[in-house]
RNA sequence: GGAUCGGUAGUUCAGUUGGUUAGAAUGCCGCCCUGUCACGGCGGAGGUCGCGGGUUCGAGUCCCGUCCGGUCCGCCA
């Protein structure tokens, strides 16, 4: 027997027990004739005390940092007492010992804030894994793993494993691909998602199902996206779009108080996509702060059932129409910023210097502070009048002591750039507080986007999702074609709504999902407006269509980013910090240094020749 | 595909206008120390300044290229 405790467990209860441990050295501590060694494992640290007869031995075989050692001996209470630790009452009076195994001097300290860099760490990820503060994180993921799987397991969800050799769709996101040996030339595609096997499933009876499962897109990678991820899979069939919502509002919330003993009681809010846009710029916004858009003016054709809060838009304006910065704008945007009227020069000039970054590459930013005696000074004071900065600061909701700050130019640049502002002025003025959360459902997302490069429409969200009920006549008599692409907002498609959802938290979308198609018609309509003919429809979804005409039931389903959830349970931004053994910005492994080169035998195998452009 | 920041001791970093032998902290090694827990004291070792080329009397420092890493835009149904 290794260890008769742990290094975690030890207590002033337990005092003159014997007892064995195995762990860690973590560090020892001499003393000439005394040596102290904290002794670490998953579980916690247990100092051990060798006394002089020890001593000798440990002066012929010195122990080092991170060698796995095993101590039998007496549990002691220790004269100086430490308090930081759970066993800081204890410690192990050592009368036998071995070092199980020896360890080189590890790259970097072992420690909760250690010397070592993020490569590095990576690179020796099975020694940044011992510190406790990733293990932490590592812990928290099972935990929100526990708790999604007993939330569904009572809900009668059954967890199904659907297969990760799959075929390739090239729909959406790009494949990663397997070469098949048996069948040269042919190659398998891992999933981007469990979709179609899922709603086969629901047409199987499974009537609700879920999977933890890796999902693999072959797309440039960010702090929060890896090339392979998890999602928290779900379906059910025989529901609608309320269902869903409730259901997966009740896992969120048994997530929370389970893992982080959050009672979250209060409603989900909801929200259009057409609302989130107008007011936030953005379609997952964060709502733990206020400072909506106020829009001044913008594209009609895009938000045809708005009004500007000025009355009259572009140069019906009242406000435009005279010269001025913003005359020529298809849209401007404002929020009001509370309590920075006191901004200085510097201060200002380094936020137009931000929003001219290439990144949001806007040309400038006009200011007006509101004073706290109500007067106006802003960058534009030549070309507006008092009356018409008080129109301005009316529409923005500033109050006295505000600072508003405008952005003008091309409508989706600009609502882009004026929510990426949003953003960056809410972390400054800390209003984004990592133990606050506040979930959001979005709704009523577009069924299609159109894709003025390839001048045809691609789905939104995915091409199983449902019209809205009352649009699904508009879908079936219109022909998808469009004649003059720059007319595409005219179009009736460009109106029809989807059934699909995403809940969003604290301004990331942690997951999304759609009542899915369940007729075999409407279903190759849909395939047919994304410019796909019959014969393509029939080699790529073949088996989806024919599954339909053996009594599909309407069903429905949604997905959850369970890596994302982890980060933002965890508050940190970074999603890399939650998975094991996490790939890095340019999809390597640097601990496996993979993707690597094969063998020439295994090309062979495959008949596969290599031929590399460039 | 693009932008941007970084690469100097095992590690994290500093390094002035281009100028003598490239520094600090920590880690590592040795000696001393019986109550430490960020132990302490004394001493020591440790560098192809990512790589290649250029400018210069002289390059860690300036220029060009390249590789590696971070962040972002495009992309991610």
């Amino acid at each position: 027997m290794y260890r008769t405790h742990t290094c975690g467990e030890l207590r002033l209860s337990d005092k003159n027990n014997q007892a064995t441990l195995a762990g860690w050295v973590q560090t020892v501590r001499k003393f000439g004739a005394i040596t102290f060694v904290d002794l670490r494992d998953r579980y916690g640290i247990t100092q051990l005390l060798f006394g002089e007869e020890l001593n000798k031995e440990l002066e012929e075989n010195p122990l080092g940092r991170e060698f796995v050692l095993q101590a039998t001996g007496t549990i002691n209470e220790r004269s100086n007492k430490n308090l930081n630790i759970p066993t800081g009452d204890i410690e192990i009076v050592v009368s036998s010992f071995k070092i199980l195994n020896r360890s080189v001097t590890p790259p970097f300290t072992i420690e909760d804030k250690t010397d070592g860099g993020d490569d590095l760490r990576m690179k020796y990820r099975f020694l940044d894994l011992r510190r406790n503060a990733v293990k932490k994180n590592i812990e928290l993921r099972y935990a929100v793993s526990r708790a999604a799987r007993n939330y569904l397991h009572q809900q009668g969800f059954m967890d199904i494993e659907t297969p990760f050799l799959i075929k390739s769709t090239p729909e959406g996101a790009r494949d990663f691909v397997v070469p098949s040996r048996m069948n040269p030339g042919q190659f398998y595609a891992l999933p981007q998602s469990p979709q179609t096997f899922k709603q086969l499933l629901m047409v199987s009876g499974y009537d609700r199902y879920y999977q933890i499962v890796k999902c693999f897109r072959d797309e440039d990678l960010r702090a929060d996206r890896q090339p392979e991820f998890t999602q928290i899979d779900c379906e059910m069939a025989f529901v609608e779009q309320e269902d869903i919502l409730n259901m997966f509002e009740g896992m969120i919330r048994s997530i929370f108080k389970e893992v982080r003993g959050i009672e979250y009681t209060e409603s989900i809010q909801r929200m259009t996509w057409e609302d989130a846009m107008w007011n936030y710029g953005n379609d997952k916004p964060d709502i733990r702060f206020a400072m909506q858009i106020a829009n001044l003016n913008f594209a009609k054709h895009t938000y045809p059932n708005q009004e500007s809060p000025l009355g009259g838009t572009g140069s019906e304006s009242p406000l435009w129409g005279v010269g001025g910065p913003f005359e020529k704008a298809e849209t401007v945007l404002a929020i009001a910023i509370p309590g920075c009227s006191e901004y200085s020069r510097k201060q200002t000039d380094e936020l137009t210097e931000w929003v001219r970054r290439p990144q949001i590459g806007m040309k400038g930013l006009v200011f007006i502070k509101v004073n706290a005696d109500g007067t106006y000074k802003s960058s534009v004071d030549k070309f507006y009048n008092e009356e018409k900065l008080k129109a301005i600061a009316e529409a923005a909701n500033a109050k006295a002591g505000d600072l508003i700050l405008v952005l003008a130019g091309a409508e989706e640049r600009t609502r882009k750039a004026i929510s990426d502002l949003r953003m960056e002025m809410a972390t400054r003025l800390d209003l984004r507080k990592d133990n606050e959360f506040k979930f959001l459902w979005v709704l009523d997302f577009p069924l299609f986007e159109y894709d003025e490069e390839g001048n045809r429409w691609v789905a939104r969200h995915h091409p199983f999702t449902s019209p809205k009920p009352s649009q699904i006549e508009t879908m079936i008599n219109n022909n998808p074609v469009i004649e003059n692409a720059a007319e595409y907002l005219k179009h009736p498609y460009a109106s029809i709504k989807a059934n699909a959802y995403d809940m969003v938290l604290n301004g990331n979308e942690i997951g999304g999902g759609s009542i899915r198609i369940f007729q075999r018609e409407l279903q190759e309509k849909m395939f047919a407006a994304l410019g796909m003919n019959k014969e393509e429809q029939l080699h790529k979804f073949g088996f989806l269509l024919g599954s339909f005409e053996y009594g599909a039931p309407p069903h429905g389903g949604i997905a959850f980013g369970f890596d994302r959830l982890c980060a933002i349970l965890g508050g940190s931004e970074s999603i890399r910090d939650f998975i094991a053994f996490p790939k890095n910005n340019a999809g390597r492994d640097v601990m496996l240094d993979a993707p690597a080169s094969i063998d020439e035998k295994q090309f062979e195998e495959l008949q596969i020749k290599l031929d590399l452009k460039k």
